[in-house]
Formats: C-alpha cells, structure tokens, sequence
DNA sequence: CATGGTGGCATTTTT
DNA sequence: TGCCACCATG
C-alpha cells in the first residue's frame, strides 16, 4: 500500500488526522464524516509509512461488530501485516488482560463472566443475607448503585466512606457482600472486567509496565461513550507516551445511563495538553435536508463543541411523515410504504425502522410478517437468552468452574430432580459454614439427601466426560445425562419442539468451536468467554422467512436508536415520534436527560442516507391490555424534537390512511364518512381500510442465524467442520419409531449416516442407539429429539 | 417437602 | 407479554 493511495480521497482535515506524528489527537468527527475511513486509515498509515508493528497497536471499539469490521477493512488494506493487531471492545479487552492477571486479585484465571441474571441472583442472596425488605428496598435500586460505582471505578471500601444517607449507606454494605460472594464464586460481572482491569493495573506495577512497554499506540472508537472506568484504563496504558488517538462526536453521546460522561470528550484537552484536534464537519453521507433537520435538533443543546455538517451534495427531498392511529397503523404504513419502495427497485436491506425502546418491536413485527416484508431484529441475545440454553450453558459453567454458585443454583434442579428449597438451603447454610462453594457443600449435603446425591453423581459423570468429549459431542451428552432433553421430549407442550430444537443448534454451535491440540475444557472456556461478551449489536435476534444460509440475506433492519449508531441507511424509518417515547418520559422532566434524548433523536436522523420517514401514532395502548400507566400509553402529542424541523422540510405522505389528520399539530383530526366519529365509527373505517388490530402471532422466532452467530463466535482457529445434513437427508423418508430395529440404517441431519443398535424406552421418551460412520462410540438419542431418516 | 398451577404486576436505552 | 410469588395438592 502506497502512502498516496491510503491518502488518495480524504479530505484535508482527514489526511492531518491520519498523517498525525506522535502524542495525543482528539478527531471530532460528524455523523457521517468519515470517521471509521480515518481510523483504519491510520493504522494502516502507522503500519505500512511508519514502520510501527501491528502488535504494538490497540484499537478501542464498543461493540464487536465494529472491532469486526474494522479488522476486515484493515485486512483489505494491509493484507498480512494486519496480523496481530489487537482490535477489541473494551470488555474483551480486560477479560483478555484479566485471564492472565486475575490471580493476583485472588481469582484464579478460570474465572466466569457473569451475566445480569446472575448478578442479580447474587444480589438477591445478599438482601436475604441481610435481611433487607425487598418491598422497601427494591433490588434494582442495588443494582443500578453498584453499576454506577463501577463505571465512576468506586470500590466497595471508598463507597462505604462516601455515603451520604441511611440507603446509601445501606447499598455500600450489599455492595462489599456483593464483591465478596462474587470472589467467592470466582466470578466478575461485566462491570469488574472493567474495575478489576484497572485495579490489577494500578497495584502491580509490572504489570502496567509490561502493557506500556507492548502497546506504543492507542485508538479509541466512539470516545464521547467511555466512562470513567474505561477512561482510566486508557489513560493508564497510554502514558507515558501519549500516542492516543480518540475519535468521537459529543453529539453522539448516548450512553449516560452507563456512566458515559460526555466531560471525557469535552475535557480531553485539558487531561492532555498539547492535544492536536482536528474537526471532520464534511458529511458524505446525508442529503442537505436531512442534514438540516439533524442540526436544527441538536443545535438547542447547551452542552456541545460548536460545529455543523455540511454536505457538497443535494437538499435531496423532504422528510415524509405520516400519522397512524395507533401503533398498529403506524407499523402497517411502515410495512406498506416498504413494499412500496421495494416496488420502486429498493432493496430491502437499504431500509433500516428505528425506534427508542424494544417494546416498539411488537407491532412492527406483526405488520412486516403480514406484508411479506423479510426483517431482522436486533437487540436482545435472544438465542442465548433462551431458559433451555441458559441452562445448559449453566452446566457447562459448573463443570468449568467448580465455585460457579448461580450455576449451581440453576441447574440443581433444572430439570426437577426432587431438590427444592429446602434442600438448596441446608446446602447454601453448609456452603456459609465451611466457607466452600456449593457443589462441594452439597456433597455434605447428599449423605442424608439422596436426590443430592444423586446429583453430585451426575455432576462428577459430567465432569469426566467434560474431559474426553469434544465440546459438541459434551453437549449432547449432558442433555441427555441430566435428563434434560428426555423430560423435554415426553413433555406434550408445544413449545418443547422448539426448545429441543434450540439445544440441537447449540450442540452444533459447540462442534464448530472445538479446536484440535487444545485441550477440551480450554474449547468450554472460550465457548462460554466468547458467549457472555457477544453483545446484542452483533447478531440478529430474530428474523423472518428461511435463508439459505452463505447469501446475505435482504432483509430491513430493524433496531433501537442505541443499537443504530455507527450505521447507515439509504432509507430510514424514525418511527414513535411522541412526547413519552423519544423524549421517552422517564427523562421528561430532568434537562440533562433530555439533551441526551436530543442527541439520540439526532443519531437516528443522521442514519439516513436519501430518504426519511418520520412517523408517530396518535395512540399508543403501550401493554397488550390497553395503556394505563398514565406514562407511555394514551393519546400522545408530537415530539418536540420534530417541531424543531421546520415544515417546510416535511411532506406528508399516506394521508389516504391518516383520513386529514396532521403529523405536526397537536391533536390529529381524524374525520370519518359516518357521521359520528364515535369508537363506532372509527372501527368501521378501520374495516374498511381493512385494518385488522391484532393479527395471530408472527413466526415463531426460534430460528435465529446460526451462521451468524457461529461466525462471531468462532475462533479464529476453529475448524469449520461441516454441520449442513448431508444432501440426500431431504430425499429419504423419516424413520417412523415402529421402523425403527437393530440393524436399521438410518441418517442424522449432523451426525451423518449409520446403523441402529438397540432400542430402549417407549413412547415420546423412546431411545434409538446408534453406531454412526466416523464416530467411536455408538451415541444414545432420543428418538423425538434426533430428526432420523431412512437411509 | 417438592411441584405445578394461578393470579398479580411491572415494563428505557446496553457492554 | 413474561416473570415471580404464592397456594393448593400429591
């Protein structure tokens, strides 16, 4: 790579950033300005001009679909010399400085993430331990002081100096309990990959000095969103060179509630002087008019860097909006204009719907499933979010980690095995007396219980076969062993197909990570690693209709306005354009929030690339029972957010639908050709634009890409090894149980083809033994669960 | 003592 | 809608 082809096309203020020498620079870059161009461009500048090493680069991103996409782009710029660069989020970051330094905080390095569920069991314990009233003091409130904490790098010790009232007093005290039932369990939450990150750090010296001595230079993606913890990590390592490059937008700051503070943005320079800044205010990416109604927001926020995007290109055209009754209108517009523009010659992965909370994806949902209109969803884990998958990762947990207390709790007796809350107790009170964790409390414990007992036996089964199976084939074994699977399969619940099916994917999601030559409770770790940092950015929650699975599917995007930033969109839908949504009402009345709301407004407008929508309902019944809660449901007024756009901007469209009323004004005319505009009235004309209110439910989800999520997953080393059935699985008949004998030939959809065994067990908990090609060991399968053909 | 069913209740944004 | 707490039952 010549030196002009990685300048060729930057503008000037662009080129300064990339050509910047040594010491800090603080990049302002606007939506749309070219802001990931100039990071990867930078590094590929240090590289390939400077002669600087990959590995003595780290490059800070939020989530891991922007640490993805940054290394593909550096891939495509620098080919091989790419390699070793350290590109991850900040949480992968500490969980990887962690995995070697957590001994000296007292974990050992084996230790677990744990996920919000988690480390609310935790806190739960603590309030029960100390007999504090849930009713009076609610657990959330714990949770959201000691996150807070976290992110300002508050220990349980400097907290307790600090309180200011009997409650914080209080939340002090579960705080410390916390921290030590965590290390107990030889946990952290995702706030200590952060905490403990920055505490090995500062008290080991060496290993501070060994980071600096690695890392000559530091970038950092979206800065105005680091918090506290996050910026003492950064200072820490970056010192004493100061070759610090943050690039951020503190018009883009939107993540206070997690203790982002926008002052590390603002006060950058004063932290560092001698800071090089550099503005990026071109925008590549909007039409004028977009641009326009992006600034006319954001410009009534006091706390901002002055700047306005400008843009060389056309006004383009104006923002289209449109009015629904109520949300399922809403979404029915949104889903119809879709079709329309598709018809135009747009592709649907062009078009991006975005709201502010996750609630609004319901009736989106449903009106995209009626349409036809293939979505994806992002935003909530949900595969992993699943009880059945939680639960086996849970065993897993166990097995690697002995000390792993909320895994212990949750699969004891999951599925029920005749341990209730008694026996959890006398283990849990046996655990506190001699201070060890709970499996090793319930061997005490199984002496008189024989259900413990029986449980112990089949942890220590577990265990040994945790040593010899490959990842996959383990999984497959514990649903069976603990019972699992079988209970799932007898059961006559609907529901319990899909759950066997989603602990199948996760079976063949655990083949794709084994790795030859290592060793296989390292596979169990990096499985479990890799699950708990994937963040919802990353991977579709949900999507409709079947994709084969190596085309990129087109599909439109449908995301909250957090999950939006860093993206574009040559369309965007900015949908619940209302007082109480965006602004959402918890920050209606605090100004501080309220500009934090504005720049969110901001982030979703300045997505779009050609075409904008801005679309409201007139009422929202925000729970399916219809909205109380005089908060979020109701008739709703514009967004004043919207009301800062001048008109002239707007046009609306679909107004066949919206019957005369207005986007803008306060209350919307709806006018009716029957005479009183009573509810009468108003569902007649509903029937007539054949509008139907509740359609039966979308697809079921379950399907989520299991492609994507193996390719974020994987390591970099896995073998990819084939879990498509073999072809001619479609062509054969399926193996009806009464076919079923010894001797038999039959094919799995993973496992391949073989022969039958032996037969155990009758009706749905029936049990097939197979000796398939390839395999050593004949595998035991549920015959509902295993999806056999003939061969 | 464990379990399964029922009814009440709360719901921003996420690494 | 989905989760949790409580209660009646085996």
């Amino acid at each position: 790579m010549q030196q002009h082809d990685l300048l060729s096309g930057l503008n000037d203020p662009q080129q300064r950033a990339v050509l910047h020498g040594d010491g800090p620079i603080l990049v302002l870059a606007g939506a749309g300005s070219g802001k990931t161009r100039v990071l990867t461009h930078r590094v590929a500048q240090l590289i390939s001009e400077r002669g600087v090493r990959a590995t003595h680069i780290l490059a800070v991103t939020f989530t891991n679909k922007a640490a993805e996409e940054m290394r593909a782009r550096l891939k495509a710029l620098l080919a091989d010399r790419a390699e070793g660069l350290w590109i991850s989020t900040f949480h992968s970051s500490g969980l990887r400085i962690l995995r070697h330094n957590a001994q000296l905080l007292g974990y050992t390095n084996q230790f677990v993430v744990y996920d919000d569920q988690d480390s609310k069991g935790v806190l739960k314990q603590v309030l029960k331990e100390l007999s504090i009233n849930e009713d009076r003091y609610p657990l959330d409130g714990f949770s959201r002081a000691i996150d807070r904490w976290k992110n300002n790098f508050v220990l349980p010790a400097e907290a307790g100096k600090m309180a200011f009232s009997v409650e914080n007093d209080l939340q002090a005290q579960v705080y410390a309990r916390y921290q030590e039932l965590l290390l107990a369990a030889n946990a952290m939450d995702f706030g200590d990959l952060l905490v403990n990150t920055v505490r090995v750090l500062r008290e080991f010296p060496d290993v501070l000095e060994y980071y600096r001595r690695t890392l000559h230079y530091i970038l950092v993606d979206e800065f105005q969103d680091t918090n506290k913890v996050q910026y003492l990590f950064i200072r820490l390592i970056s010192e004493p060179r100061r070759n610090l490059f943050v690039v951020g937008d503190d018009d883009q700051s939107i993540y206070g509630f997690r203790g982002a503070t926008i002052s590390n943005i603002l006060e950058f320079e004063k932290d560092f002087p001698n800071t090089q800044v550099v503005k990026l205010e071109q925008n590549y990416r909007s039409t004028g008019t977009i641009l326009d109604a992006a600034h006319a927001v954001i410009e009534k926020n006091k706390a901002r860097k002055a700047k306005k995007l400008w843009t060389s290109g056309d006004p383009g055209e104006k923002i289209r909006t449109f009015i629904g009754y109520d949300e399922n209108m809403e979404a029915e517009f949104i889903a119809s204009e879709i079709r329309k523009l598709v018809s135009e010659g747009r592709k649907h992965l062009e078009i991006a719907v975005l709201y502010r909370t996750n609630a609004q994806t319901r009736a989106l949902e449903e009106a995209l499933v009626r349409a036809k209109v293939p979505y994806k969803i992002y935003g909530g884990l949900k595969f992993f979010d699943r009880k059945e998958v939680k639960d086996m990762l849970a065993y897993l947990r166990l097995l690697v980690n002995p000390s792993d207390n909320q895994a212990f709790q949750r699969v004891v007796n999951t599925p029920p095995r005749g341990i209730g809350a008694q026996a959890i107790q006398a283990i849990a009170e046996e655990s506190r007396r001699s201070s060890k964790p709970f499996l090793h409390a319930s061997v005490a414990v199984a002496e008189e219980n024989k259900s413990v007992k029986k449980f112990v036996e089949l942890v220590v089964e577990l265990k040994t076969a945790a040593a010899q199976m490959p990842l996959g084939q383990l999984i497959g074994f514990i649903v069976e062993r603990s019972e699992y699977g079988p209970r799932l399969a007898a059961m006559k619940d609907p529901t319990a197909q899909s759950r066997i099916e989603n602990l199948q994917e996760l079976e063949s999601l655990g083949r794709t990570m084994e790795r030859e030559g290592h060793d296989k409770e390292a596979d169990i770790k990096d499985f479990l690693d890799r699950i708990s940092l994937t963040s919802s950015a990353d991977i579709p929650a949900a999507e409709s209709g079947a994709q084969r699975p190596q085309e990129k599917p087109d599909t439109v995007s449908l995301m909250t306005l957090h999950l939006a930033k860093g993206l574009e969109f040559p369309v965007v839908f900015l949908s619940g354009l209302e007082e109480g949504l965006l602004p959402h009402y918890r920050s209606i009345d605090d100004n501080v929030a309220i500009e934090e709301e504005r720049r969110l407004c901001y982030v979703g407008i300045t997505r779009a690339m050609q075409v904008l929508y801005f679309t409201r309902s007139y009422y929202r019944g925000m729970f399916a029972s219809g909205g109380s809660a005089g908060s979020a449901g109701g008739a709703r007024i514009v967004s004043r957010f919207a009301k800062d756009v001048a008109r002239e901007r707007m046009s609306a469209v679909g107004t066949e639908r919206s019957q005369g009323a207005t986007f803008m004004e306060g209350y919307p005319r709806f006018s009716f050709e029957d005479e009183d505009a009573d509810d009468e009235g108003l569902s007649s004309w509903k029937r007539r634009q054949g509008y139907t209110r509740r359609a039966e439910r979308p697809e079921p989800r379950a399907n989520v890409s299991l492609d994507q999520i193996r390719n974020m997953l994987a390591p970099a080393d896995a073998i990819q090894k084939k879990v498509e059935p073999p072809k001619e699985y479609f062509d054969k008949p399926a193996a009806a149980l009464e076919q079923l004998a010894a001797g038999v030939r039959v094919i799995h959809p993973s496992f391949g083809s073989g022969a039958v065994e032996s037969l155990s067990g009758s009706g749905g908990a029936a049990t097939v033994t197979i000796r398939f090609e390839g395999f050593e060991e004949p595998k035991k399968l549920v015959y509902r669960f295993a999806k056999l053909v003939l061969a």
